[in-house]
RNA sequence: GGGCCUGUGGUCUAGUCGGUUAUGACGUCGCCUUCACACGGCGGAGGUCGCCAGUUCGAAUCUGGCCGGGCCCACCA
């Protein structure tokens, strides 16, 4: 019987009255602080179980640190800016960006994601997200954001940070724009390895191997390894391309493998990524073949207008026919494409603008080592990565919707004209430079493309403090705390940051990173659209709740993948379940025990096993703590989910319940020992868990111990205390196992607990341990009798008690 | 190919700076309708802790090798 617990309305009304009491307001000029740079998520339609996921991890730690009494800033932000968001507006306007006026299509992006940001909002406020709200700023492209993306340009500009370049780039012909290392995404593809015979100059011929035969026409060499016994006598020779009639010289380099195909490959600007390397390194014309659109040029020949795919047929066909296709092998391999659309790139010759720093891998890596990485390997990812690098950081991409840059070209004698600062926000399409150019003209071309993402998203820590706007606020708050996000973009997104923060500040961005895994699906395979496979975590909450889905969010190892199973969610139910009733029985036995008696309680006056209660209470709360403190959620999760399961309802209720329903056995003191424990007790386990479930925890808060405060939220997190009760400690596990072992014998004659035990008989070398809990093992075993160290009469049984040194004897 | 992580009863998982019968949950089986909770309690069955070798008095835990899974990076023209 009694009140079930209802989470729909319960958390419903919760959410309201947080909002309302602005129980997780950020208050200016309160210290300590303890700040999160919160990622902005892609506007891209809902808030998907992922989201639910790595947000619940970020949340735990900030409810953590707010009853450390933190005041905690995290304010919320929305990536609207790139490609992403060009795409879900097309598709869901059905229109095409490049078919349309730039402003049109903006101002259609600025509506559609406002419009998907609330609808996105709602997800994370209903997954309990302890934010203030009124801090966020918002979207990456607003009149704010868009001014501190331009200012960090014009810095690093000025720093000599930013140039502009004329090199070969890799180009997504599909999207139309320049991309960087990163937006690269592996493809498995089945393609052919043709075999073509070159003449040399010797009277010979030599063979190359290639999949890529229509890049011919920009063919400048055709290179053999220096070692290789078959090509001695190449080097340094001539081949002649057949169908074009020109000649290229037979070089030799260590980088061409002689086991593959021939061993000897030919050279185009641009095949692939190495390709680029050759041409520097052995000074190699610069053939540029591939347009914009991914069509080939003049220099194609008849291949012009085609692109790669077609021509390759048609060349194919083409050297077919003149006879030096030696043979084609189907081959399987691995191309690089564009990871929004999945288009293979082109390499192509364009105009960038660049952020050096290829010059800075050593710093990189110690700003790196200067942040503390949770969990520690994850920084591993990060040294590859800086390791790794090869280019410096495009960030000028071909599109429509993002941060403009702030110049402008001189018609006359094209020196770029950067804006001033004290302008910005520009849009150089709409305004105009105030100044003349040096060489005195007064006409410009505005730049038209738009920043890269992550040029804006690489702020987000300086954006959230305020950064060129309240100089006050920044250089109080910088670095932040905590970055919290998943692993997938720490080459992306902690990669960036942490540049842009070296170069602006000299600084790390934030002092801690938290990196999250992945929510998958119930076979433990990724969650995507295409699969079907995708969870919305709002329809779990509507099924379970919103406590139950973080409880399953922290039963993950910090940075590890977690399989989602809905079984796992009955589990957070039952969870929920036990706390309700848990709370609701303590609470009917604390009638007739004042707050004011609580309070004057004297814990000297505690019965042994509620010390020894008390103290292993203790003992959960330091590892708890320790836990959360190194951001190791889930370890506390379940910490405090064993103990209150078992120790608290299994046991020590148990025990507890002849004390308090016939004070008349052992007294009104033993009971009132009973009551405080109970009350403690409970409150501590709520507060324990109040970060993973901050619904029902509050829930029971609010109903049984409002003295204690406003909010379980903005309450005390519980002290650990220094370890004392040590023998009353023995005394309980000895109890608790004595206990089990005579359940073990009820149960094995088909009995239920509360079967009534006669006489129990304990030997033991220590009775006065023994003896300190034996009114509570005599109660928690339902026996009519207990003796310590008496020779057990006839009729007695012996059982195995499991603990050393003490015999057990019944008689029922 | 390089790096990192990972491999524990049918499923998910704790434990991994070595030490008595390997944790819990789900499932399963038996018992218990005990006055917070049957979304419960007690108990049982179920594991060669991926495989092999080594170090050690002793290894799930350390070392080496192999096999499987995942992720990141690189990549054969």
């Amino acid at each position: 019987m009694g009140e079930k617990y209802d989470f729909k309305s319960v958390e419903e009304k919760l959410l309201k009255e947080w909002e309302e009491k602005g129980i997780y307001r950020f208050k200016q000029g309160r210290k300590p602080v303890f700040s999160v740079d919160t990622p902005p998520p892609t506007v891209s339609g809902s808030m998907h179980l992922g989201h639910a996921y790595s947000y619940s991890h970020q949340d735990f730690i900030m409810r953590y640190k707010r009853m450390r009494g933190f005041n905690v800033f995290a304010p919320w932000g929305f990536d609207d800016n790139g490609l992403a968001t060009e795409r879900f507006v097309e598709k869901k306007l059905g229109i095409k960006a490049n078919k349309m006026p730039r402003g049109e299509f903006t101002k259609k992006c600025l509506e559609v994601s406002r419009e998907a940001e609330g609808e996105m909002i709602r997800g994370w406020k209903r997954i309990g997200m302890s934010v203030d709200w009124s801090i966020s700023y918002h979207h990456t492209v607003s009149p704010e954001v868009i001014k501190k993306s331009q200012l960090s340009f014009i810095e690093l500009y000025k720093k000599g940070r930013i140039y502009r370049k004329k090199m070969p780039i890799m180009w997504c012909p599909e999207c139309g724009t320049a991309l960087a290392q990163v937006e690269l995404k592996d493809k498995e593809d089945d393609s052919e390895l043709v075999y073509i015979r070159f003449k040399v100059d010797n009277g010979s011929t030599i063979s190359i191997a290639t999949t890529r035969p229509e890049l011919m026409p920009a063919c400048v060499a055709v290179f053999v390894h220096p070692d290789d016994s078959r090509y001695k006598d190449f080097v340094g020779r001539k081949a002649s391309l057949p169908i074009f009639n020109r000649e290229v010289p037979i070089l030799a380099d260590d980088k061409v493998d002689p086991s593959f195909g021939t061993g000897a490959v030919y050279h185009c600007t641009f095949g692939d990524i190495d390709d680029i390397e050759w041409v520097i390194k052995h000074d190699l014309p610069i053939i540029e073949l591939v347009n914009k659109d991914g069509t080939f040029n003049k220099r194609a020949g008849r291949y012009e207008g085609m692109r790669s795919r077609e021509a390759r047929k048609e060349i194919v066909k083409d050297l077919e026919e003149l006879g030096v296709v030696e043979k084609k092998e189907p081959v399987h391999h691995v191309v690089n494409v564009h990871e929004r659309c999945g288009t293979e790139i082109e390499f192509i010759m364009t105009e960038q603008w660049y952020i050096k720093y290829l010059d800075l891998k050593e710093k990189l890596l110690e700003q790196g080592r200067k942040i503390k990485w949770h969990p520690a390997h994850m920084r591993v990812r990060y040294d590859n990565w800086v390791n790794g690098l090869k280019w410096d950081w495009c960030i000028s991409r071909q599109r429509f919707f993002g941060v403009p840059f702030p110049v402008w070209y001189c018609k006359k004698c094209g020196r770029p004209i950067i804006a001033d600062e004290d302008d910005l926000p520009v849009d150089p399409l709409v305004d105009k430079p105030r100044v003349k150019c040096e060489c005195g003209s007064e006409e410009f071309i505005a730049e038209k493309d738009v920043m890269d993402t992550w040029a804006t998203s690489s702020l987000t820590p300086m954006i959230a403090l305020k950064w060129g706007q309240d100089d006050d606020f920044f250089k109080g708050m910088f670095p932040m705390d905590l970055r919290p996000q998943a692993h997938d973009i720490i080459t992306f997104w902690a990669f960036t940051t942490i540049v842009k923060s070296y170069l602006h500040e000299k600084s790390i961005p934030w002092k801690n990173i938290m990196i999250s895994g992945h929510a998958l699906d119930p076979r433990g395979r990724k969650m995507s659209k295409s699969e079907g496979n995708v969870i919305n975590p709002l329809s779990v909450i509507d099924k379970y709740g919103a406590d139950a889905l973080r409880f399953w969010v922290a039963s993950s190892k910090l940075g590890e993948d977690l399989p989602f199973q809905e079984k796992d969610l009955v589990t957070g139910r039952k969870m929920i379940n036990k706390l309700w009733n848990a709370s609701r029985f303590v609470m009917m036995n604390l009638e007739d025990f004042s707050h004011e008696e609580y309070k004057k309680f004297n814990e000297e006056k505690l019965e042994p096993f509620d010390k020894w209660f008390l103290s292993t209470l203790n003992r959960a709360i330091k590892k708890a703590t320790e836990s959360f403190e190194s951001y190791e959620y889930s370890r506390a999760k379940l910490e405090v989910e064993n103990f209150f399961w078992h120790i608290f309802c299994d046991n020590y209720l148990e025990f507890v319940k002849s004390r308090i329903y016939n004070p008349e056995k052992r007294g009104v003191d033993a009971k009132r020992s009973a009551q405080y424990t109970l009350r403690r007790g409970l409150l501590v386990q709520l507060k324990l868990l109040a970060p993973i479930m901050p619904f029902i925890t509050d829930e029971i808060f609010h109903r049984y111990y409002p003295e204690e405060g406003e909010s379980i939220h903005v309450s005390e997190w519980p002290k650990y205390l220094e370890e004392r009760y040590a023998e009353e400690r023995e005394a309980g596990d000895a109890a608790l196992a004595i206990v089990g072992a005579i359940r073990r014998y009820k149960s094995s004659i088909g009995k239920s607990l509360g079967y009534e035990i006669k006489g129990i008989i304990i030997h033991t070398d220590n009775p006065d341990m023994i003896s300190s809990v034996g009114e509570d093992i005599k109660d928690a075993s339902r026996a009519v009798e207990i003796d310590i160290n008496k020779q057990p009469p006839a009729g007695f049984k012996e059982l195995a008690s499991g603990i050393e040194g003490i015999k057990l004897f019944i008689y029922d």
